[in-house]
DNA sequence: CTAAGATAGACAACGTGGTTGTCGAAACAG
DNA sequence: CTGTTTCGACAACCACGTTGTCTATCTTAG
């Protein structure tokens, strides 16, 4: 079997690494259909994220989610579409149409905020504090600061 | 902003992870695809993984990734035409049929391993072996032990 | 041995989320 | 006023997942 020097195989750093992500989103997605937040998916998450509190334009968003305006476009549908977010005109530009967050989606954001808040303090209660926080201080030093395009990346070609 | 006890917002940690994991998998991809495997996908290594240097039934190989069978079928059916799978009649039960690994498929997998190690040591070196093997057993704790189903649960409903 | 049931895999229809290309409307620059 | 850029929508398509249906084959019970 390939191994490195102390014994491990390379290929598990990965897997664990995707186990303990996995797991904080499918807790979080458990805790917020608890909450009265059953439709929201993680790319919902994300891509509420990227509207931000003040609103943005679906360009923005694109831009800020890493994929094209329409592919953008349609995640702004459905999120419409579950009462997330609603799309107002901007009276600056006729153009434009302004992208907001509903009171709901709103809520799901300040929610998953507290639950992920939660979910940390139990993994310091596991770990300790300081072995979490080392963890990642670590993950910070070798991987570049994740942004909002992460979420498409998996399964686009 | 909602914050932890020690101050550490916990909405990072899933970030960091997703990072850390996407990091890698860029890394082993673009290294693949320099060293002849341009059109392996993500999920194609965890499906070829699936399927197992013996070689498995299209049910099997669905079971293990946590999919349906139709869809496992059709991930079979891309990696046969890009040349990585095959499917060969099982004598001994006319319903089924084999998938096999092509030594193409079998090359890309030997590939990602040795790459992985490489990865996996580049880490070691950043961060010490101590730190990294801590990391790794932090996450062992507190994560179970991923299984190959983890790939479709991201984008699916 | 045959009839009934369980299982493997294929096909069709559909949902979701991504892509590119085209296009009209509005804003901006000359 | 005219040309160019930009925003957002529409259409067509691809990848990958789903469920439902169907045939062929193996298995088991009577």
């Amino acid at each position: 079997m390939s191994a490195t020097a102390d014994g491990r195989p390379g290929f598990e750093l990965p897997l664990l690494l995707l186990a303990g992500f996995r797991a904080l989103i499918d807790e979080l997605h458990a805790e917020l259909a608890r909450q009265g937040h059953p439709d929201v998916r993680p790319a919902h998450g994300f891509a509420m994220q990227a509207i931000g509190l003040p609103g943005s334009s679906a360009t923005e968003v694109a831009r800020r989610l890493g994929v094209s305006k329409q592919a953008a476009g349609k995640t702004i549908d459905r999120l419409a579409e579950l009462g997330y977010a609603e799309r107002v005109d901007d009276p600056a530009d006729g153009r434009r149409k302004l992208v907001r967050l509903t009171p709901r989606g709103l809520d799901s954001l300040t929610r998953s905020a507290v639950i992920f808040d939660a979910l940390r303090a139990r993994w310091a209660q596991a770990l300790g504090p300081a072995r979490l926080s080392d963890l990642e201080d670590a993950l910070r030093t070798v991987a570049p600061p994740a942004g909002l395009d992460t979420v498409s990346w998996f399964s686009g070609s």
